[in-house]
DNA sequence: GATGAATGAGTCTTCATTCAT
DNA sequence: GATGAATGAAGACTCATTCAT
């Protein structure tokens, strides 16, 4: 009875090695760096030996693509989310402001996602392009989309920042960077962060009259 | 007298050695990254061979550092030249983040040094602090000290961004990072980024009324 | 009844493997060469896994040699043969050398058979010796016996070559050498080539009067 | 003085290096073959390190190739060496027999070629294509060009042997192969072989009537 | 000062072999 | 019997670093 649950869970390992590996070389490739990160590594926080890493992954820079796309998760969802959005503009622009820090800020995958394309970039270009295609863009649809009906509707002054929203929305991605930076090391406060980038930004974008005319 | 000034040109030359090693080294750490850039490369950007990048510097990890060194233009002289602005706060404010694009978003080694400092922050923790305390500190600083004094002047509201200033100023960190990732091949309009950042957070800080109460 | 035929069936299949996986791994070393070929690519030819190899054969090393003891079919026969040969010296030579091309020149098996003496001889060197005394030396013998016969006939001239007949019969070899070097890529017409071959022999071996006398 | 001469010995060393690499490399690869010969192998074989040979040579690959560029010494000297013969037809025929036994069955690198043709041509193609050319059909139209006069000559009768000289000449491989195969374990009588080859093909060849006279 | 040949530690990758299932 | 995951020794190749010239 033990031996046939041990039998099962070998298996069950087996199944989800693939798995295990993949987030052990996100962990070593996030410390390290591609170059640096050697497959011993990646194999040994696994527990296993090189050649188990290789049974599975063709070359280190084939893990190193498959890692990517395994922690990469869409933005899909988010922009699907930010069409649900209820309540007035400013409300609803402030969720999905929070839904941005909720993934570059709070999110590790997200982040390191994001910083293995700044620091990766040249040698996956394919990397750099995919995060575009899939993050950026819709992203920032998304941002405009809520802004122009926040305009529409008159809560917003037609602004500027309507067509660019990333002028507005873009300081996200200084805390990200602090946190990249420091990580640990220097923690900040993001509620702080937010509340005063909202603050910020709300005041500059509601129009001041009840009309929304300036 | 011919092979005095040979000599002259010469000397000059040598004299002129470790800079023009220290900026091949830039390029070279830029184009592939610390460990990914062999110490050869840099030597065929300048000219010379392997032997002579070692006359000048010890080792790889030395000629990074001082490249690090030889790039980086402290903040100092932006925190003196924010003392020294003057007009209403809002252009103040104005000009100071306009020294900040022109910094990291338009000056490329600015840029490749934060690029830097995320990349290879791990391997170099001194460049990271260094950046810190140069470059972060000062510039948070300044920005605090304009918009406190606008503030004052009941120029701006007392907003929550005049504590946490990178709330307000740091999309100009979102427009950087897509310069960096994607340089030429997405050209952005730097200036109308400019404008639309602008337009939002004055809006968001001026203060309503001429008291500059809310 | 039906499970009985399937075991049958199966258990005929398992008794082919050995011989299966033997011819597959000719296949194999031929393609690539013992060091080259993988343990793996044997395998998958027959449709099995590696482990069935290890199942039947210790090492590669092994299933190299028995490779090779299966594919060898020792002269002896060809010596047995070349005694029961009947009609005039002439034709005996010419009926044997022809037994020597349907081997070495049209017998594939054969043919690499020379392939892996030369090619794998200094790994194997067992394998050179056993072939030199399983078929170069009963073939010399044979092709003696019949050039000696032929002299005391008076049927031939006692020409040097009787008593080395490879400098008789050895234009065999270069023929087999094209054939191992360009196979298909360079077809000769190996009947021309034969037929030249005996003319030119037979013309240098006969005697020139009627009695075999010179 | 002879700290002088110690510097010029060495800058002698190093322009030797490719070739002294080269002949390590061909003894390397004659005792081992292509796969099994380690890079160090041949670098311990010349007294420096395994850098060293990547110093010269960018792979391994290049190595071989380079290896057998620098021992191929065409036959066309051969070839023109045919036209200069003089004599009876059948000395002629003789000394072009006995320019190819110098070659493929005295000369080692010939006769190692000639085993790198056949052990490494699937691996190397453009190897067995240029000794095609290079070697075999040259080699094979001078013997043509010999025979075909002998006839004309009305020296030789005009054999089937004549359009497909192979066949007359062809036991040199035989004596090659032996040669490759036990080099010095069991020494040949390379005298008598040739002997024993040139009575039966010239015996078989030179015309019987009263013209071309025995 | 500069060169570039040489070194050797280090890393990716392959593959014969094992063994739990 | 068969499988295939896992191992680890081995080999190609790279590159920081040295040093004789």
């Amino acid at each position: 009875m033990l031996a046939k649950k041990q039998l099962g869970q070998r298996a069950q390992r087996k199944a989800q090695r693939p798995q295990e590996i993949l987030e052990a070389a996100f962990e070593e490739f996030v410390e390290r760096g591609y170059v640096a990160t050697r497959v011993e590594d990646v194999a040994s926080r696994v527990g296993v030996t090189k050649g188990t890493i290789y049974f599975y992954f063709d070359t280190k820079e084939r893990l190193f693509e498959e890692m990517i796309r395994h922690i990469s998760v869409p933005f899909s969802d988010i922009s699907a989310n930010a069409k649900n959005l209820s309540g007035s503009y400013s409300e609803r622009i402030r969720m999905f402001i929070r839904l941005l820090y909720d993934r570059i800020v709070m999110d590790r995958n997200t982040r390191e996602m994001l910083r293995f394309v700044l620091t990766e970039g040249s040698r996956f270009p394919q990397v750099v392009d995919r995060h575009h295609e899939e993050f950026i863009v819709p992203f920032k649809e998304a941002a405009r989309d809520i802004l122009e009906a926040g305009v529409a509707a008159g809560e917003f002054r037609n602004a500027l920042a309507v067509k660019i929203p990333d002028a507005a929305i873009g300081a996200t991605m200084m805390l990200c960077v602090w946190q990249m930076l420091f990580e640990d090391r220097k923690p900040q406060d993001v509620e702080a962060f937010f509340e005063a980038h909202m603050d910020v930004i709300l005041h500059g974008l509601i129009a001041k009259d009840g009309t929304g005319r300036e």
